[in-house]
DNA sequence: TATATGAACGACCGGTCGTTCGTATACTTT
DNA sequence: AAAGTATACGAACGACCGGTCGTTCATATA
């Protein structure tokens, strides 16, 4: 197994293309994407794409596992410095904002632009993201369960039930702050789950005032 | 202005049009609606639209104006049959669960799929439909104020905020129910926005146990 | 040095997109 | 009855779609 420059050269530009392609499906959708566009945009012609993906459904599963994996860096990752309990769960829902408002990508959300465009649409891609978003709401869960345990929150919560809450919550600041509140959006989505997690906790001195 | 058979004709076919243009709209997006396949939903050949359109934008626009009908009827209109204050409130966002759980539309709901699909691309359409989250964003927002004049809701609460939560813990049903809970999703947007209210209302017997 | 391979290209395929045009027909107005 | 208008059609358009093809070039191996 020893150095290839060609493979090297490949592995490269395999990552500058999918880089290009999960920020442009944040915005046009990973589908409405066009190949003809990313080609544009990545400076590599149409027919190079198919040296590295069989086709166009198989690129979009690989921007999935990337989108995925950039996630885990920038919001599951970060969330992890912060104590067990329900700092942690806030700590996550703040990562993710921050996410957002340092757009880092040029339509805020690749998975919700993705999610959108595919739960309706049977097929490989679909799954995949069902999966994903399986494992983050998993997660959540996980988080929550564990501040249960500590007794940072009430036994009588469902996990689940404040999952679902934290993720619809965050997730529509995308819509909102791009069509209508603007960076409002970013505080409601904050308060919201701040001022939920205090009323729950019996020691709401763990978590900011506001 | 006699309504003569020809315009009828014409009227009718153009409803048709527009109920099969939302529903289509909500499962592919309003722009990944194709003409061909629309045409082939409805019976009408392609060119025959620009009869009644002069262009894909007008068509879309119309849609838009179509949809905010249906979910006035459907949703803003069954909730002006609770008393004002937080109950109003509630049964505004019960109508709305109840207009997704009935699959009113093939995919869930038409605001969602269009908005996803034109946050980030600028023109007539985009501005419609921020137009119809502005008019829907503050008109919960003054159901919200009302029940605060009633003395339902304490001064403390700032509309918009509580506006923002409602929506979200509403419209994240479509993605949770078709990707992931299923059904379990209008639950848990169902309970907690049940007990937000609970939680912030002097009287909480004024709204369901659970 | 000769051979093999991966990356990338330009040209081109069949098909679908939104749109235009000319035409036919049914109804309304004069 | 003639003229005008609204509805709808089929044929065809240029642009773009995802994808294939044969080829070139740089690199790696024997």
């Amino acid at each position: 197994m020893t150095q290839d420059g060609r493979r090297l050269r490949g592995l490269r530009s395999r990552e500058t293309i999918l880089r290009q392609a999960v920020g442009l499906a944040s915005v046009e959708g990973l589908d409405g994407l066009s190949l003809g566009r990313l080609a544009a945009a990545t400076g590599v012609s149409k027919s190079g794409f198919f040296a590295h993906w069989q086709d166009k459904e198989q690129l979009q599963l690989d921007a999935v596992e990337w989108a995925a994996r950039q996630w885990a860096e920038r919001v599951v990752e970060p969330a992890r410095r912060a104590p067990a309990g329900v700092r942690r769960v806030f700590a996550l829902h703040e990562a993710r904002l921050t996410f957002y408002g340092d757009a880092t990508l040029p339509g805020g959300c690749f998975f919700f632009a993705a999610q959108a465009e595919f739960d309706d649409r049977p097929g490989a891609v679909r799954d995949r993201l069902a999966r994903a978003m399986r494992d983050w709401q998993e997660y959540i869960r996980r988080m929550v369960a564990e501040a249960v345990t500590l007794g940072e929150l009430p036994e009588s919560v469902d996990p689940a039930q404040l999952a679902y809450e934290i993720d619809a919550l965050g997730e529509m600041v995308i819509i909102h702050s791009r069509l209508h509140d603007g960076p409002a959006a970013l505080l409601y989505a904050r308060r919201a789950v701040l001022q939920r997690l205090r009323a729950l906790c019996p020691d709401p001195a763990l978590l900011p005032e506001d």
